[in-house]
Order: structure tokens, then sequence, then C-alpha cells
DNA sequence: GATACACTCGCGATTACCTT
DNA sequence: AAGGTAATCGCGAGTGTATC
């Protein structure tokens, strides 16, 4: 059945059902512009994009340290709607369920009307669309948007609490707020298990490739073939045609170097997986895998094109017998922690590279191994993509179904 | 009170640099 | 070549301050 509609008026509010309402927030909600003068508590509050409201101890990421002197803090009671007056646009709005002190340039909303649930009011401070809205607010105009989360950070603009109060929303009659309100709880927590099982999958495979790199690189590709203990821990049982040697039997290691020129096409390498900067020479033109040596040291990189390496890796050339892109998997698929060393940061040296021991099949036989995993792991990781592409999805669909409810899109069943 | 306007903090990860 | 530490960078994620 499809409901009588008609024009909000409102242009991110579009169209609502006809029993509804438009109304200014100060008819709905009020401002509770509460002092901490006399203190009245000391517990501190912050409000996070993410987070939403909680107790500042337990706050993560920067930010300026709280004021000592919280007497110029406003108040917050728990089922507030905190919003940063300076950063709502950019999603820092949220149901308070503590009491505590806040920053003052947070407004706290609450309901004393029996015709408003605010549960349901905070739903459409969630929405994308409603935040958005209120750009043309601000006093201050910097906006940087991330391409990444498609966040708008605020740099600086700040709502008036006036403008805020006047800002409309659409209203539907009590009974259907509280539905409302209800069937979004459960949704998003539906959406939310969803997307946690998700993330737990993504974490199963990563698990499972690394898993199979050790796997593969010790045992080989035939099943069926005879085995013997190698006599290695994390290596366990090799097939008996193969050989364990060290590391220095299978490639040279060379150390990189500082004093880097920074113009020119050549890449120059370190313990990050992409080259962070260019120079005009080249340190070794071959295919190689470079290893760290401080900091970073368990993630190896195969790298092709000519290259530079500063002085906090290696790099490394194949021996005859060696099929590079094996030993890079390798090195991918043991544990350093047990080799490396160090106070302050974790280093590996040349002397205990060069005596680690690995398998080391017939060149063919490395070639085959390194091929075949070439393609698994390609495999895994675009799973792994989709995974987290599913992720996003799920996260953009709870924002836009919030808006779809909210303007009474779509009705409650 | 209104208005204009950056700065702060944390922190990991890396690089730079110096000494042995 | 190795080892230690300082300096830097990037970046997310906060929060107000200065001035009229």
């Amino acid at each position: 059945m499809v409901r009588a509609m008609k024009d909000s008026g409102v242009e991110w509010i579009g169209e609502i059902p006809e029993h509804w309402d438009i109304k200014k927030i100060k008819y709905l909600l009020k401002e509770r512009n509460e002092k901490n003068t006399p203190i009245k508590t000391r517990d501190i509050l912050s409000l996070s994009a993410a987070n939403g409201v909680v107790p500042y101890g337990e706050k993560t990421g920067g930010g300026n340290k709280a004021k000592d002197d919280v007497s110029l803090y406003k108040i917050a009671h728990p089922k507030d709607i905190v919003m940063n007056s300076m950063n709502i646009i950019a999603g820092s709005v949220a149901l308070s369920q503590y009491h505590g002190c806040v920053s003052p340039v947070y407004y706290m909303f609450y309901s004393d009307d029996k015709d408003s649930d605010i549960n349901y009011f905070s739903n459409i401070f969630q929405s994308k669309e409603f935040q958005r809205s209120l750009m043309g607010l601000g006093n201050g105009i910097l906006i940087k948007h991330s391409e990444k989360s498609d966040k708008l950070n605020t740099i600086r603009l700040r709502i008036p609490s006036e403008k805020m109060k006047n800002t409309l929303l659409p209203v539907p009659p009590l009974k259907e707020q509280r539905k409302i309100a209800a069937m979004l709880d459960e949704k998003n927590a539906h959406i939310d298990s969803i997307i946690s099982k998700t993330k737990e999958s993504i974490e199963a495979f990563k698990t499972y490739k690394q898993a199979l790199i050790t796997e593969t690189v010790t045992k080989g590709l035939n099943p069926d073939v005879k085995m013997k203990d190698s006599g290695i821990e994390w290596i366990g049982e090799i097939p008996e045609h193969w050989e364990i040697t060290k590391i220095k039997n299978i490639v040279k290691i060379v150390n990189g170097k500082d004093n880097v020129v920074k113009d020119g096409e050549i890449p120059v390498y370190g313990s990050s997986a992409t080259p962070f900067g260019f120079t005009d020479k080249i340190m070794h033109d071959k295919e190689t895998v470079l290893l760290g040596r401080k900091g970073t040291i368990d993630k190896p990189q195969f790298i092709k094109e000519p290259f530079w390496a500063v002085d906090t890796v290696f790099y490394t050339i194949p021996k005859r017998n060696t099929y590079l892109k094996f030993f890079f998997y390798c090195m991918s698929g043991f544990d350093y922690k047990k080799y490396t060393y160090g106070s302050a940061i974790p280093s590996m040296s040349q002397g205990i590279l060069n005596e680690i021991k690995l398998p080391y099949p017939i060149l063919k036989e490395q070639q085959q191994i390194a091929d075949f995993l070439d393609e698994k792991t390609a495999h895994i990781d675009s799973l792994i993509a989709n995974k987290e592409k599913m992720v996003q999805e799920l996260e953009a669909y709870k924002k836009a179904m919030i808006y779809e409810y909210v303007t009474g899109k779509k009705e409650v069943e």
C-alpha cells in the first residue's frame, strides 16, 4: 500500500507522509544550558563521531587536553542528545547515557514533551542528510572531505544554537516515533551483527592466507609424497627429497644505504610498502626481496623494478638455485619475533638472517610453489577486498536506512 | 554574545644520523 | 655492518581561543 505523501518544503527531507508535521527543533526539544558552576561533577565526557558519548578516560585518539577548570564546562544528562556545535556536520552527535560535564561548545538537547520521543529524534540527528543540511548554518567555512571514509571534517565551523533550534525536523505522531525508533534499534543491531561477523571472516581469511603460505612452503604441493622431519620447529616435516639450508646459501644479503638524493625517477624503498621518494641513483636493478633491518621487519617486500633502499632495510640477491619468489613466501611465513633483538626498536642483522634455516626444494619446485601461491593469495586477497567492500556498503546502508524511515519514505510494518 | 579563526595531542611508523 | 637514538611525518581525532 502506498501512503499519501506531501512535500515537506524542506530540501533534505523531501516528501513526508501526509499526517506528519514539520516543526522547528525548539518546539520539540529543549536546550539544556546547564553550567558546571558551582561544580556539580568532575566526570568529564567526550564526544566523537565514531564512539558517541564516552567518559573522557575511555576516549580514543587525540584531541586537546581537558581543561583543569571544570567549572567552565556544561552538563550533560542521560538521554540528552549531545552535539558538538563545530563538528556535528562530521557526525559528532550522539545520545548520552552518562551524566557528566562536557566542553562548552557542545549543545545538549532533551525532551520534556510527552509528544517527543528522544530516541526518534536522536535517529534523525544520526542521518547524514540531516547533518549535511546544516552546512549552510555554520559560521566559518573550511571543510575537509576525506575520500577514504567520505567524512566531512569541519575545520572551523560553528553552528549558533539559535540557528540549530530553528532547524526543521519531520515529526510523526508519538506512537509512530516510538515505533520507528524501536524498529531502527532492532535493524541497526541486526546490521551491526552482520558487520562484525563479516569482519571476523576477514580476519579468518587473513589467518588462512598466512597458514596456507607456511603450509605450502614447508610441505610442497604433493600431499602423497614421503615426509621427513626437518628438525626445525616451525617447519616441522618436509618432503623427503627437500633440503633445509641456511639463508646465506639461498640469497646474498646487502645493507641499504642512507644519503638519498631526492630527485630523479628511481623509487626509494624503506620498510613501508610503497616507495617514499625518488632519487637519481640505482642501488640494484634486478628483482629482489627487501627485508626489514629496524622497526618493521616482519613485512618482506618483493620488488621488480630498479630501486634504491635506505639503511634500515636489506635487499637480497638470489643464489644460482634460488627462485626468489619462493624465498619471498618463505620470509612471509615465519615468526620473526623469535629472531629479533634490541631494546626500543626490534632489529635484525645479517648475521642472524644468514643463519636462519629454510626449506629448499629444487629450483623448479620452488617455482611451482611460488606460482601456486601467487594465484591462491591473489584469490584470497580479492575475497577479502569483497568483504571489506561489503562492510562499507552495510555501513552506508545503515545511514540510508535511517533517512528512509525518519522521513517516512518507508513505513514501519 | 557574536564572530572569525587553528591548533593540539597522541602515537606509531620511519627515516636520519651518529658512534662504535 | 650494526646498534642506538633523535627527528620527522602522517594522520586521525579532538577541542576551543582571541577579539570585537
